[in-house]
DNA sequence: CGTTAGATTGAATACCCTCAACGAGAGTGG
DNA sequence: CCACTCTCGTTGAGGGTATTCAATCTAACG
């Protein structure tokens, strides 16, 4: 941490995890100057589904997920972000309305930044398009495994699939834990089922000894045992 | 017609509906001197699942899917890919392998255009980059709608939408039918269920008189019908 | 401590999958 | 032209899996 200015973008570490990692100093300070960094607690949403975003959000800090919520109440979540994501670039880039909501899963902190300048970028700076057009491409084909293990796999494989991913991806504390804590309903709605299939399937997952929970942490204890079961047996 | 040479991709009336549009005169004669027109017989590949490619294909005419089997058989269609679209863009832009493979539903004809000259003008044309950015944008935002679907309605409902979507991209012939025509196992396929409940679901459908069905074909009857179904009555 | 969100379990039901058999049309070869 | 095969559509029945509603329990939190 030898940098202590981090409210300027330039500055910001969190730009090498994204797209904004191809602009340079110049570009990001005029985007540093026009952003306008907010606090979102836990529960509130950054935007919702149907608004017109005039920016997009950098995540600094905490866990928020893109969902969407049907009439009868549920609510399925089609990705989930942290540090270092930027949220809302779909709909800037297509001057389209948004078709998920996010909303914060932790205390959140993100910088807003006014599409204005971004769109001049798009325009301009071949190497800043292909960085997005880099990590959009790779999220459609996040987006189609999806699909197609909704339509293949069982809520079972589904939910051992999620664990692993949750695990792989953002890591366990000192004891094995999973870092990323959900409720059982968020897994549910990861894996788009019902909140009591899915705590059904992580009882069953501990009757096998697969996994220790302890509250609402989950801890991996037979990863080969969860991957075959994905695999299908 | 007034197009007479189409064998040339800067005379190619396809080229109006996809990315190819961003480029110039210039380029596309040097697409043109470096792509090779291919036909496909129906059910035959034109790549698989696993492949790196070295191009994309553009599709000139006829019906492709784009779909991943499973181990135990199933094949989830995640995409439907008709006149203009470009096959592989995804695979090529990252340099991955490819997560789908393609399929031919019926006779075609593409157009494998080499990604060397591409790779060059996504590096260097900014307005071709855009619109190619553009185009997954549009296609990341379907396939996020395609996993809420999948996940908050049931078959019917997913098969109502199904039918619209077709009717609406497709359009009918003169006695109404709808001319993109699948059979029930692809319907099946896109919607993500077994052959059989798809059939259920038609004929009941039918027995509703929502649709009229002439073997394989379909004619939407009574779309508000349908409408109301997907929104959930 | 009381309050409340979240975890858990049970039981009834609805939905969908699977296997199996049969039918109908299209194309092929004798 | 007919028999043959192949693909696709259709229907029935049985078994699972997942949903839903309801009740209880637990842990976090002010």
């Amino acid at each position: 941490m030898e940098d202590h200015s981090e409210s300027k973008c330039e500055n910001c570490i969190i730009r090498q995890l994204n797209s904004l990692k191809a602009l340079n100093k110049e570009e990001l300070k005029s985007i540093s100057n026009s952003k306008v960094t907010r606090s979102v607690k836990k529960g509130e949403s950054i935007f919702a589904e149907g608004e017109k975003l005039k920016g997009v959000f950098c995540v600094r800090n905490g866990v928020s997920k893109l969902s969407k919520m049907s009439d009868n109440g549920k609510d399925q979540i089609v990705k989930i972000a942290t540090k270092g994501e930027v949220l809302g670039q779909r709909s800037v880039i297509t001057q389209q309305k948004t078709n998920l909501s996010a909303i914060a899963l932790s205390d959140m902190e993100v910088c807003y930044i006014p599409k204005n300048h971004l769109s001049d970028y798009i325009s301009n700076n071949v190497e800043f398009t292909k960085a997005i057009l880099l990590q959009i491409a790779d999220e459609l084909k996040f987006a189609d495994n999806i699909i197609v293990n909704m339509a293949q796999k069982n809520v079972k494989q589904r939910i051992a699939e999620t664990l692993i991913y949750l695990e792989n991806n953002f890591g366990v504390d000192r004891e094995g834990f999973i870092t990323m804590t959900l409720t059982r309903e968020d897994i549910a709605n990861i894996v788009g089922t019902a909140k009591e299939a899915c705590i059904r399937t992580l009882t069953a997952f501990k009757k096998e000894d697969w996994i220790v929970t302890e509250g609402k942490r989950i801890k991996i204890a037979n990863k080969k045992a969860l991957n075959r079961l994905v695999e299908g047996l």
